[in-house]
DNA sequence: AATGAATGAGAGTTCATTCAT
DNA sequence: AATGAATGAACTCTCATTCAT
């Protein structure tokens, strides 16, 4: 049968061992793209890498583009809870807006520089069939909310929408530090860069009076 | 794709027929993508748009990336000339830095206003071969360029770094207007975004005392 | 692209060459199918013995059930036609009653016997995908509406109901030589076979009076 | 299929239990076949509906084929009980010959009706492998030969070779009875279509004095 | 220069069957 | 006996590319 498309669940994978198998392959994915690009990460070479029957995988994922989803969906979320966690460890060291913002933008590019070529590939390289985006925009939005309470608590913040402000912010800084990590900027360093993020973050969000040289943390 | 090959056109198009099918290719290609997307966007289908024979495409294309390359490319161009002029009017017309700023967030907003589908299918969807960012960077860097010298000039910027600064602002104006147009923020129009993107800019630059509703220009 | 299914249309065979090629296919698949059984009926195995490319094939017909379906048509087609004229000639001869429906017999046992092992996958193994059998029951409509115009001319006919005899005269033809030439009946030769299946239909029509030994036209 | 393999079910159901599995797998593929078509009728499908695992249909089954045979055997040996039973049953009220074809015609018609789908996969959609159809004749034979004996008993029979008229006798109203159910006769009701086939048989064996308006049983 | 029919490697996917548990 | 995850050969079909005309 060709014809039965798109929509017959595959198994959830709720045991142990199914959920090392789905590890196995969307890992296998990740490696696959970041070592080969694109064009080659094929259904059965993504199988073979993970140690798998070409019909295991499809036991677990509907299509390709399924895992690649998910792959996309894994390094978001994964992405997305370190940079998270980032910010929760400086509110909780009782940091001031200049040193939240560096750990904001010390932890995305750190999060970009973990495997940049997948990255690149994910980001750049691979199609992104329509909607594919939503986790990237989810995840981007579960930051800047964390990030607007910060703002409303910290009496240095002093900008009209707090809620947009916080979402220009991570989405300027997300940016920033992805095309930092990919491209570079002339050949400046990983440090003055932050530096300078941080400065430009700091100063729309009107603590300029702190803005020069906040320092590493 | 018998080979991922490299991407120089086989014949130089130097009469005018030859340019004139080059540019048919490259338009039917522009159409293709937007309307029906990636994924649609064969060879044959491309030749057929462009009232061409598949035989002739590949007459002045070595191989379906150099097409696709070839469009970003002119898209990328296209774009970065209009930015630039709007820049350049600007600072005929004498704007200060608040107007400066804001005619360039108004280019890159209309510059992906124009197609945004395409733009969409360009920068999301399509696989960017590695090395077919060139031209973006590129056209980014001659527009920072131009910038900084502009920056040079205007006694309200202070900023310690003006290549670096003006990179950064190019860089955020950008990431911020494509974002903006291909997914929005919240319901945000695009009035107050480019205001909100410019008293960011042009606190980072140092202006924060213009920095309040620059107007429309 | 997987998604887009069914029906995009694909060449129409208009030109000499063209026309080559798709018989050249469908006769193909006719000696795959006889030879090697419909499961070995692959749809390189019939590119391959068509002497075409599987790309080719694919140029001419969407899938391969349509490659199928144009054998079984062009099958009961050319078999229709044959029984048609055979009917034809018959009448022409002015065949009484009894020659009428001998010479059907023989029409069908002649159709059958042509190539009984492509009859048989055709009709017993090959899956027929609901809704083809349509050109069958048109054949035999056909077959049965030139029947019945002979049965109203001919005195020998008493019938009430002389569309639904010709449907019955022919269905019941059909299906006993389908059956005869398949799988025989016990060591019975064709031609009392003939002579005994024309008897029933003679019987039927009301012409019993002639039923005896009507002969070899 | 791995290998196109014969047909000897690999555990002699002996038990209770056993046959009760047996009979659930092949009661499962009647129901898939019938609901879904053959396309949909895949092993793991079957075992699925049958409440059983795939592994225990392969203990009971040593292949789909067999599956499929078994089911093809049950359904055809059960139908030639039941049209033996009518016949058996009319013959047993002293029924005349035309009493008696009706009676055949009947349940042939009953036969089908009782699930068309089944029939109509099992006849039409289904591939026969090579030899499937023998339980097919097998049991048409011992319908055959059961009228035979009818018809050598009753004195309005004329017929030479009563062996013969009684197969084909049952072949056309068996093939008369299938297309009539699958595909239907213009708008003919089942009644009169009946009365129309009994005719048929009755003239041929030589009863037609008593072919008019047999009634209904 | 132009055409477009032909090519064929290789993609994604299915499903009958096995075998470790 | 029973399970069902795993297997992988084989399938259908696409599309970038070539080349005879």
């Amino acid at each position: 049968m060709r014809k039965g498309k798109a929509a017959n669940p595959r198994r959830r994978p709720i045991q142990r061992r199914s959920r090392q198998t789905v590890d196995a392959i969307v890992e296998a994915a990740a490696r696959v793209l970041a070592r080969h690009g694109y064009a080659a990460a094929t259904t059965n070479r993504i199988a073979e890498r993970a140690g798998v029957s070409i019909g295991s995988l499809y036991e677990y994922f509907p299509n390709k583009d399924s895992i690649l989803a998910a792959l996309l969906e894994r390094h978001t979320e994964q992405g997305g809870f370190e940079v998270l966690a980032a910010l929760e460890a400086a509110i909780a060291r009782g940091a001031a807006l200049p040193a939240l913002l560096r750990a904001l933008v010390e932890a995305l590019l750190r999060q970009h520089r973990r495997s940049p070529e997948l990255h690149r590939v994910l980001f750049e390289e691979m199609p992104h069939p329509p909607g594919a985006d939503a986790c990237v925009l989810r995840s981007e939005d579960s930051i800047a909310h964390r990030l607007r309470t910060a703002l409303d608590a910290d009496p240095a913040c002093r900008t009209p929408d707090a809620d947009l402000a916080a979402h220009l912010v991570v989405q300027t800084a997300e940016a920033l530090a992805h095309r930092f990590v990919l491209h570079g900027i002339h050949g400046l360093g990983e440090e003055p860069f932050a530096d300078e993020v941080t400065r430009l973050l700091l100063r729309y969000l009107g603590g300029e009076e702190h803005a020069e040289a906040p320092g590493r943390l």
